[in-house]
DNA sequence: TAACTCATGTAAAAAGTTACATGATTGG
DNA sequence: CCAATCATGTAACTTTTTACATGAGTTA
């Protein structure tokens, strides 16, 4: 139920919209808890049915502002502060590797060769966003900082370990 | 779709039961595409009427082999031929990163320290599965090693960002 | 013979995706 | 006034998870 928590702890930030949030979800979230605007409306209306998040205020444009509420931020804390979350990892990208045995050398390393360039595009386009951004210090920003360097660092890994597979793949296989 | 794609290339290395299938989900393939025994034997349900595997053998116990046919090799390779897979990541381990600001400073260095534990642990794991193998070497395993070795990899550097994380978590905040 | 592993299934619920549907407001 | 953006929702479908249910063979 993380898709939940996400919300809650965006509007523990600052109240907002689902549109808002959408935007959110898009972007900085978008690789690390990716959510379809569907989702987004659905969820908020379960939340609020709830009494985790409320209506602070309306706008234009039927526009909806939810902020959280007392029980929304004791349900945010317990989730933090809970089990540790499970390491649970889907790639289908990697499970190709699995079955690349199934197709000829050359283009089982083209395909780690493409997966290598898609990595290294991505390692580029969040150290733009890194470099980019105004990092005012804080603590919302921080930890924003820190999922942003994990995404930096781990593309930048992956990018040398596709790499390194391209070679393995043609000396071995 | 990749369940299906998972198991029909599973199928393309050697006939399995269920059983054999789910104990791969269960220990190759957790770190890559995780499934549940219900999924599978759903799956091999849905692949046999569509013509992808058939059973080619039956054992003690109501074993029943399942083998790939020429339509499910075709399948799979039009899979791995077919356009670039999404890089769709989602990780509540990381989520929680992003709303540690709601925590005290220590509680959350030391959520970042576990977790910096965990991947420790995990890519020892790892690498002593590498380590105690026996490589022989064909074009199957060859594929496997280089997932795993994504693993090992992977968890280093998530480890290692985590401990980086903590220290920042602690400067900054 | 009891406990364990092998072996297969189904039902219900939760989570996520895709597609459709609608309308208000703003900027050029 | 036209296009783009803001803004919200629903319906149908697929995928994944959880829980239940059953029984055959193996080993200590």
């Amino acid at each position: 139920m993380s898709l939940r928590h996400a919300i809650l702890g965006l509007l523990a930030e600052t109240p907002s919209s689902g549109y808002d949030l959408m935007k959110r979800f898009e972007t900085s979230l978008a690789h690390v808890w990716p959510a379809k605007q569907s989702q987004v409306y659905g969820e908020l209306a379960k939340l609020s049915e709830a009494g985790l998040i409320e209506v602070t205020g309306t706008g234009a444009r039927n526009r909806r502002e939810y902020g959280i509420t007392d029980a929304g931020r004791a349900e945010l804390k317990e989730w933090m502060t809970g089990p540790g979350a499970d390491g649970a990892y889907r790639s289908a990208a990697l499970l190709r590797v699995f079955f690349l045995w199934t197709l000829p050398r050359e283009e089982g390393a083209a395909y780690l060769k493409e997966f290598a360039r898609r990595n290294q595009e991505r390692h580029a386009f969040l150290e733009a966003v890194r470099d980019g951004a105004q990092w005012r210090g804080d603590p919302v920003q921080v930890c924003e900082w820190l999922a942003l360097e994990f995404g930096i660092r781990g593309s930048k890994s992956t990018g040398e370990w596709a790499e390194w597979a391209a070679e393995q793949l043609t000396e071995h296989m």
